[in-house]
DNA sequence: GAAACCGTTCGGCCGGCACCGAACGGTCGC
DNA sequence: GCGACCGTTCGGTGCCGGCCGAACGGTTTC
């Protein structure tokens, strides 16, 4: 009971610090950064960044992996992903989150388009949110769950395996509260297979070196097939 | 973009302290307690709970509420809940989760509960929320959603209001890990107007001052007649 | 009004920790 | 091999913040 306090203290102490939590907002694109990269990003001397990615992958939520003279780090884990996202979500005051729904999806273009660890956010994640609850593969009413028909389209349409969406430990789909656009996108286990789809498709390709992804004119073609998205990027 | 990373640090520093987090812990049984309760029960001179409780109520995690010499804290609402719970999640090495679903509900009793903030936990809370599931009122696999049936069956047969579980800005269904049991149990609103209606139909009663709760004669019949629920507190 | 009680403010103490620079030890390129 | 590079370890410094006790103000009780 008392020893809990004193966890949860340590937990959140990991996060406690701007180094440490610009280190882990950086992470949150899901891929691996190096110990120079990340030190740079965060304006501090590497000798002071060692000791941080110490704290934190002792702590459980980095893991590392060592490759020659570099030092990749990345997020431990969906979860620890999903409690970033959780805590980022509060700094933001929340706006509405239901508002033209249908007008946002079909009119305004996805403009911008990224990753969120392992599935798509920005515009493009919203819009493919949205067009799938059009569509009734999503309920977003009740929760942000899957429906009958959803599963379907996730393994028979887009050819997913469904042992990926398998209920397991992690949860199949679950609403990612989006930094810009102040609305649910699809995460989760579906999220994430869906996201690699997309790459693996070519619909998507990511943009430089940052997490910023763009539409391919395939993957235009293909959404307007799939799901009735008019949005150009 | 920075000053995100100082904001998070912020927010993380309220519960970076073990004296915090103690205090946020015995809160999420989800009622009011005195800064002087507070202060005992974290081991702390008043003087010190007086600050602390500062910095908790500034950071927008709590509320007060002065009320003669007292002063009434308690938490700022189910989102901050939410949050402590994904913290307390990542704690304990959970393990599976997916495990002798239907014999743990059926035959060992749901010897204790205890209330989670604003909604039923403890064996209690988890039987039920298996015996809902059982009854294709509750969807666990995909994600953790409301079924239509179990929406008509909190309207009809519990009687609650349709406009307390209409969509809004809190997730209708969301599943809660419990820290006993290491099993989900059904939070979110539909949970929190369960949990109430529960108690308004004498039930379930609080034992002691703690979040215990037991349940009722009453609520074993009822819960029989309409879980099928035969476990015995 | 006096006494008891709850909470707050203030001053002071102390430990922890975030930061840096310098030196060192691996790894890669020529 | 030698130099450039990446990361780590090690001292040292300074500050932030958690803690307490004492004094004070407001509320309740008698």
């Amino acid at each position: 009971m008392m020893t809990s306090a004193s966890e949860l203290a340590s937990l959140a102490g990991l996060l406690a610090d701007e180094t440490r939590a610009a280190i882990c907002l950086a992470l949150l694109d899901g891929r691996a950064w190096t110990a120079g990269e990340l030190a740079a990003h965060a304006h501090v001397a590497p000798s002071t960044a060692t000791e941080h990615l110490h704290r934190l992958v002792d702590g459980g939520l980095l893991t590392e992996r060592r490759q020659g003279r570099h030092r990749y780090v990345q997020l431990a884990g969906p979860s620890v992903a999903h409690l970033l996202e959780d805590l980022a979500a509060r700094l933001e005051p929340r706006q509405d989150p239901v508002l033209g729904l249908r007008a946002v999806t079909a009119n305004a273009a996805l403009r911008r388009g990224r990753t969120c660890y392992d599935h798509l956010a920005g515009r493009l994640g919203v819009a493919v949110t949205d067009a799938m609850t059009e569509a009734g593969l999503l309920d977003q009413a009740g929760g942000f769950a899957l429906t009958r028909a959803g599963l379907g389209w996730l393994t028979g349409t887009l050819g997913l395996e469904p042992e990926d969406l398998a209920p397991g430990k992690r949860p199949l789909a679950r609403g990612c509260l989006d930094w810009t656009e102040r609305r649910q996108h699809l995460a989760g286990a579906a999220g994430a297979k869906l996201c690699q789809k997309f790459f693996d498709n070519r619909w998507v390709a990511r943009t430089g070196s940052g997490r910023a992804v763009r539409l391919t004119p395939d993957g235009q073609a293909a959404l307007h097939d799939l799901l009735g998205l008019a949005g150009i990027d």
